[in-house]
Parts: structure tokens; C-alpha cells; sequence
DNA sequence: CATGAATGAGCCTTCATTCAT
DNA sequence: CATGAATGAAGGCTCATTCAT
């Protein structure tokens, strides 16, 4: 039984925020172990003593993110599956909404999730596993329920992907909405609004393609 | 003035397209200037040469681009403003959708904008100006005409915004689509199919939207 | 003074062991405390805590080789200075090369010293003074038995060199002979015979070089 | 073809010649790049951009040091297979003693080839093909014509094994030497007189053993 | 015009050692 | 007595850039 002690597991926590940030910021590569150490105010050996080496030490702050973003916002909070579907929808957009633009974060956790979209390391197989995929399953089901029982597996996906698409847009296109909108930073009421804005939009759509399967087409 | 020979052009040519390769693949940062070089056939002090340094070729990369991909793909081929919003919205979002997911550009294209958007440099201002702004100007012409007189301008921006980041989830998300779907390229087909939907998923929601508005809700 | 536990003495005793192991696989500077520790099943600051430093420890382990090699293959084992000179010469290579070959030792005492020969400590002193120089002492007294009274010191000492290098080769280029013979262990009988070959090589060439001598020349 | 300018030749040459000092005093291990730089007079990045890495370097270093040696002391200068096996043993002895002993290397090649003896690295293998067998298979015939047809392939292995084992001895001994007998260098005549020494010691013994032979035991 | 050669800064990692409990 | 945690000094290597032809 390994002993821990208090101090060890503050120097760990330390260098987990730090090296969120730095990753964030600069991404895996550009970021460099010296920052991060330099901001945990920690001597630039304790990232190998603590994580072993820089790699586990970024899939280490992805976890830790993954873990406080879903504790913090689940995506079926205050909801249950005998709830109307639209309820469903509107608490899983807003619930994502909030894990992109929640400003304590300080945009790392979507800055992180993003960066490892568009250039994955070995971490992506399981933020897909453990996050993404039980996401996805879970708006499946609300989508389906949208849809009605006619609804192939292709259109849900494609219902499914649009939804989504939306949310993340928040996430990695905020540096061109700020040069296209001046909007640099999105409050609690910006927040609820696009919120709001997305769930209608998509409600509108998804009944919209609803009613034209009845009928055979989109229109 | 510098003379421009034309074994001058064929060189600067060559690197140009090699470093759209590369920075496509490893990030700004992360691509190194030596392959580069190795993949154009030309020697390691070509690039300092011809575009300065590492960051002015990657301006250059980016212009290079956009050019090649609006010329190819103008996102309102075949309609003007006589023809009604629905056709040229589908319009828009087709070539959209090519821009982004032609196998051509071996995805060269949507890499780096994106990696653009999540890590901005200072060619982003550039890009904003000269390709963002006119597209979302169009866009937005087309949505007002579908949401009619009565909407407002945040209503506007935020169809739009709705509207694009359901094609550019294709540009940053492949390779989480690849993980969850097992989908890894999109052929002629897959594509129109894509477009076909967000079309319609769009048009459904921006109707339904429109008719919200009158009655003075969302619901 | 320090009061010793017994068991501070059997973790010293384990870290003594491992040491020679990884001294002799690795070198003085390649080997590392941690292996060391981690092979002796011990904290990584019991190395310190016990022995002082690194180079402490080096030292001990050397002395604790030694000792436990001369205790089992002592050089003049069954002989006395009554026996004649040629018993006695065998006696002794026999021995230097038991040292040096058997496989109980795990090739550890052999490496070491041959290190210690090559890239010389402060511990080469001990040991030449310790281990060495009686050694030498003794192969002298044998030697001058064989070659006469008129033997020069000079003729003596390189007689004794010759005696000892091929002993000494068995200890230093083992890794050679594997890829030259391609033999790679030596077995009891194996040692028997290399030792009866020294042995009488060395016999034939200084009764040769003593006949030689008397007539004032080496033929 | 590439075109190679004589200043790359001679950082090259600096770089070979400075590695082999400082990977002779040091070891492959212990030996640091930067020193290796700073006493070539070079950028430290010159290691990489010549030889790749530090282990090529150390290759590189082994070969020249094989060409300057064997080029300045043929194992068979001025003698043929004409020759009688006693004159051709004496070259062979005194090629060998002034490979080891020759001060213009600054000891370089002893060193370096005894530490690749006790720690073998990839390089060994090269070593033993191209320097080591050849040069056992040109004595072995000499020990053969010296012991006679009824000479089996093991007695002549051990008795080239004990010729040469005389001559290493001064390769990797000689600190024990100096510590021993006080003496630290060998200049022109010790090393003559030594090769004598051997020369006549080897013969000694051979002869004696082949007669030894003749009478079926070794005495 | 273009190139091979050279540079210096900086990064990740490893290691022996020390500190505080 | 012994340990887990922390430290600072290097070390090998890579990279964008510049130099000299």
C-alpha cells in the first residue's frame, strides 16, 4: 500500500491545471514542459517524477478535464427518459453549451478537445470512447424519439451530427466570431440564448424532416 | 525589383504546394521547414530565400489556397440574386461542403483553415477579410430573405452561424467520424448527400423559425 | 559511532549484491542508484543513507568482490614454498583463472576489475595495493625459482606479465572470443583445459628463456 | 553527385579527431557531445549535421582509428609467406606492440578498442570482421608452420590466443602498470625490447609444446 | 540564383542527490 | 531507520536561420 502524501498530490494537482492551460494555449507539440512547471511553480523534474514524461502528462490533463466538465455539467441533468424528448434535447444542447463557454475553465477544456480533433494524438481513441460515444448515443435516442419510428440510422446520425456541429462551433471558431462579431466573451444570458437558439433551431428542423418522411422526401 | 525567372516561379510553385502538404498535416509549429524542402526537391535554404522565413511562407500557403479553392468552388455558381433563397442557399452550402471535403486538395485545405481558427496567427486577419466576411455577407443576404423583413440581426447571424458550422464540422471532425462511424473518406456521392441534408435540415429550421417569429416565440 | 541493525546490515548486503550486478553489466557511470535500488528492493535513497554516494558504494562493492574471490580461490591453495616452483605455478593459474571464469559469480568480479583497469577510480589504488601488488609478489617468487639466480628483475617482471596477460584475457575479452570461437561459456572442463594450456605454454617458454639466458641469448 | 567543399572535409576530420580523444578517455557513455564540439572548435550541431548521431560519430570514430593503425603498422611489413614463420611471428608481435603503444595516438586506439572489448556496442561486430579475424587468420598460419601438421585446430587456438593476449595486455594494463612498476610510458626501445620479450616467450613456449607434442603430452 | 555548411537557442529527458517527514 | 518527494544540472538532439561560396 502506497503511501501519498497530501503535499505530493497538491504538486500533482498543480502541474494538472498548469499543463491545461499551456496545452490549451499552444497545443501539445508547441507547448513546452519548462512553462508548465514554471507556472506550477514546480522544478521542471517533477513532471517525469509525477507523470513520467510529457505525453502521459497531456492524456493526465485530458482526463482531469473530461472529468470535471462532465461532473459539472451532465448531459441528462435533472431529466429522465420519461421526460418529452424536447426537454431532453434542450438540457443536452445547453448542457454542452455550458462545458464549451463556462469561462472558469478558461476555455481549456474545449481548446484541449478541439486541438485533439484536428490533430490526434494516441488520447483521441479514448476521449471517443469514454466521452464522445455515450455522448452521441444519448442525443441518438432523443433524436429517434424526434424523428418517430420511421427514421433510418442514416438520418438520425445526420440529425445527430448537426446538432452537435452547432455546440462545437463555439468551441474552435471563437477567434474568427471575434474578428467577425467583435464578441470576445460570452456571459451567462449569451449563453442560455444560443442555447435556446440551437435547441429551436433544431427542433424546427428535425420535425420539419419528421413530417417529410411521412411524405416520402424533404421537399 | 527582383527579376523572377521562370525557373523561379517553378520553384517557389513546387515549395508552395509542399508546404501546404505539410503544414495540412503537422500544424505550423510542428511541420519543420527541412521537410518541406525535402518534399519540393529543393535545398534547405530555398524557402529563407524565396518567401523570407517559415511564417511568411505559411501566409503565402494560406492565399495560395484560398485561391485555388474559391476559384474551384464559387459559393454562388450558377444563381444570382434573382433566384429564390432556398436554391441559393443549397447552392452556398454545396460548394461549401466541396471546398471542404474534395479528396483533391488531400483535405490540405480544411486542415489548415482550421488549424487557423484554433490557433490563429496573423494570417487569420488576413483570411477573415478577404474570405470569411464576403461568405457570411452572402449567407446572410439569403437568410434574410428566408426569415423575412421582420428578423433581426442577431437572429440572422445566428441561422448563419447555424448553418456553416454544420458544414465545417466536416473540415475538424473526420477524424473523430472516423473513430465513431468507421467513415473515413466521403466520396461524390457522400457529399451531395451531406449537402442535400443540411440543406434541408436548415430550410426546415429557419421556416420554422420565420414562423415562430410572427407569432412571437419559439415554441 | 553508529549503531547497526541487523537490518541495516542485510539491506546493505542486498544493495551490495545488486550493485555488483549492475556495476558489471553497465559501468560505473552508466549504472544508475535506481536500478540499483529497485533491483535490491530498496528505496532509491537507501544507496545515500547507507554508503554516502555512488562512488562510496562502488568501492565497497569492489572490496566486498575481492574479498569474497581471493576467500574462494585463494592463490597458493595447497601449495607451500617447499613445493617445487613448476606446482606452485600451475597452483596459481589455476586459480586466477577460476576467478576470473566461474559462472557462480555471474562474470561480476571479472568485469569490475577489468573496468577498474581500464578507466582507473581512486579505487584502482586499493586494489593494486590490496590485491594486485601481493599477487604480483608471489607469480615473482615462482618465476625466479624457475628461471635461476641469474635472472634479471626485468626478465622476471616480464615473464610474470606474460603469465598473468593470459590469464587476464579471459577476464576482458570474452565478448571477442563469443563472436570469434563463438564459444560463449566455459564450463569446468573447459577452465581445466585452458589452465593446463597456460600453464604449460608459460613452463616450455621460461625453461626456455632461462636455457637461453645461460648462454646469453634468446636463440 | 554531390559536391563535398574541403572545409566540410576538414570539420569533419577536427570532429573524428576530437571524438576519438575524448571517447578513449571517457567511453562512448560518459563522453558528452559538447565536449567533443568544444574541442573540435565546432558547433555543437556539427555532430548532427555530419554523422547523425552520437553513435554514428562513435562508428565513424572506430573505422578511422582502424585505417590509421593497420596502415601505419601492416601486421606483415617487408615480410611474405616465403619468410620463416619465426621472422614473420616477430613482425606480427612488433605490429601489434606499436599499434598499442605508439604515443602519436595519444593511446586513442587501445583505449577505444579494449572499451568496446568489455562493452561491447553494435560496433564490435564490424570490428571483428574487419580487424580482429583477419588478423587471427594470419597468425594462425604462422603458428601453424611453427607447430607442425599434427597440430590440432584447438592447440593452435590457444597458443595464438596466449601470443596475442601478451601484446593487449599493454592495451588495457597500463595503468596497473603504472601503478605497479612506476612506469608510465613506452618509448622506442621498451617497446622493442618488450616485442622481443614476447617474441622469444611465444617461441619458447611453441617449440616446446610441439615437441611436446611429438611425444604425445605437454610434460 | 542557389547551395552545402554551420550556428545557437531551446526542448525533453535523465540522473545523483537532498529534503522533510 | 527509512522513505516518497523534490531539485538542479547536464546531456542528446532538433530546428529555423544565416553564412560563404
Amino acid at each position: 500500500m502506497k503511501k501519498i502524501s497530501s503535499t505530493a498530490v497538491r504538486t500533482r494537482q498543480r502541474i494538472l491545471e498548469a499543463a491545461g492551460e499551456v496545452f490549451a494555449e499552444a497545443g501539445f507539440r508547441t507547448a513546452t514542459v519548462r512553462e508548465i512547471c514554471k507556472r506550477a511553480g514546480v522544478n521542471i523534474a517533477a513532471v517525469n517524477y509525477h507523470f513520467g514524461d510529457k505525453e502521459r502528462l497531456y492524456v493526465a490533463v485530458l482526463k482531469y478535464c473530461k472529468t470535471v466538465a462532465f461532473e459539472k455539467y451532465p448531459a441528462d441533468e435533472g431529466v429522465g427518459e420519461s421526460d418529452p424528448p424536447e426537454k431532453r434535447l434542450r438540457v443536452f444542447i445547453r448542457a454542452m453549451l455550458w462545458r464549451i463557454l463556462d469561462a472558469d475553465h478558461a476555455s481549456m477544456f474545449p481548446k484541449l478537445v478541439v486541438r485533439e480533433y484536428i490533430e490526434p494524438t494516441p488520447a483521441l481513441d479514448m476521449w471517443v470512447d469514454e466521452a464522445i460515444r455515450p455522448m452521441f448515443q444519448l442525443l441518438s435516442n432523443i433524436v429517434e424519439s424526434l424523428l418517430g419510428k420511421g427514421a433510418s440510422e442514416a438520418i438520425v446520425r445526420m440529425c445527430c451530427t448537426s446538432v452537435v456541429s452547432q455546440c462545437l462551433h463555439f468551441a474552435y471558431a471563437r477567434p474568427v466570431m471575434k474578428r467577425l462579431f467583435g464578441q470576445e466573451s460570452f456571459g451567462k444570458w449569451d449563453i442560455e440564448i444560443i442555447a435556446d437558439h440551437i435547441a429551436a433551431f433544431s427542433l424546427h428542423a428535425i420535425r420539419g424532416l419528421a413530417a417529410g418522411q411521412e411524405k416520402g422526401g424533404t421537399g
